[in-house]
DNA sequence: TAACTGAGTTCGAAATTCGAACGCAAGGGA
DNA sequence: TCCCTTGCGTTCGAATTTCGAACTCAGTTA
């Protein structure tokens, strides 16, 4: 099965991780959650080559994650890249990366950015938890039943 | 900026961003969470080319994800790829993922194999929480502040 | 009218991935 | 001993993707 059938089989596991390995598209993610929204903006910062950035920016649209938004500067029509709520529902998957990020890749006391609660100033973490008690799961405490 | 370099950048987002947003990467690793530990089951079952998982594992053994743990079978020493515990560790991001495909990418009832709390039979989800007051966060509770 | 800007598109070169064949070491059977 | 099989890669030419620089185009400003 070549990469990109991925995108299709009946896994609701493999389809986004096909979607979201695909090279540049998490670091989009990352940059779009940071507040980017232009073409221009997305080449500056990040570097990646602009075919590949229109490429990368059609196929998040057209799984909508983005959308296109106009807005007007110096009286003239364009258009801004936005999360949609599908997208924006990715949260979860960029701080888990973080978290991790924190704990087994910061040898030094680095970071770009910092992220707090607003209401009170606390830390953010991803984890996991069972849907009945709430109890946080690792991979140990989580059964895999595959599907008949 | 090529994209190898985002793999050196000072951000806990960015690194862990590039290494998992490698093709197959993401896939290889839910194929390891779902017990896969041979290089030719990862072969049969991915169907990837055996010169790109061979890197692919490289890569994830260089950055300690996985180790190499030696086994016998029919009296023969051979090895298998397991998690370590940084790998383990980044069972929140694939549930991430499945937590967003099972709301965003899902259709039909489909699901290639079920996960439930081994204590309580629960179902399993991924969240972002406050540390201190332990609310759910959205990107929109969460305040970014750029470093310096 | 000419220059500028944001947002792409195009295209040849470079890098990555693919698929099939090859290599190799250990064990088993004749 | 010699040959076959297995698991795990390596090699290599072809196909695909990415890169980077130049080009396009529409609207705007000088």
């Amino acid at each position: 099965m070549p990469y990109s059938n991925f995108a299709s089989m009946p896994c609701t596991l493999s389809r986004p991780a096909a979607l979201l390995g695909e090279r540049w598209t998490l670091l989009l993610l990352r940059q779009i959650f940071l507040g980017t929204r232009r073409f221009e903006d997305f080449q500056a910062t990040m570097d990646i080559s602009r075919s590949v950035l229109t490429d990368r920016l059609n196929v998040l649209l057209q799984e909508n994650v983005l959308k296109r938004v106009p807005y007007h500067e110096d009286g003239r029509t364009r258009h801004e890249y936005r999360l949609t709520e599908k997208g924006r529902d990715l949260y979860p998957v960029l701080m888990a990366l973080r978290t991790w990020g924190e704990r087994w890749m910061a040898p030094e006391e680095e970071e770009s950015f910092h992220l707090h609660h607003r209401d009170c100033g606390g830390g953010v973490r991803a984890k996991v938890e069972c849907t009945e008690c709430a109890a946080e799961l690792t991979a140990r405490d989580v059964q895999v039943t595959a599907r008949q």
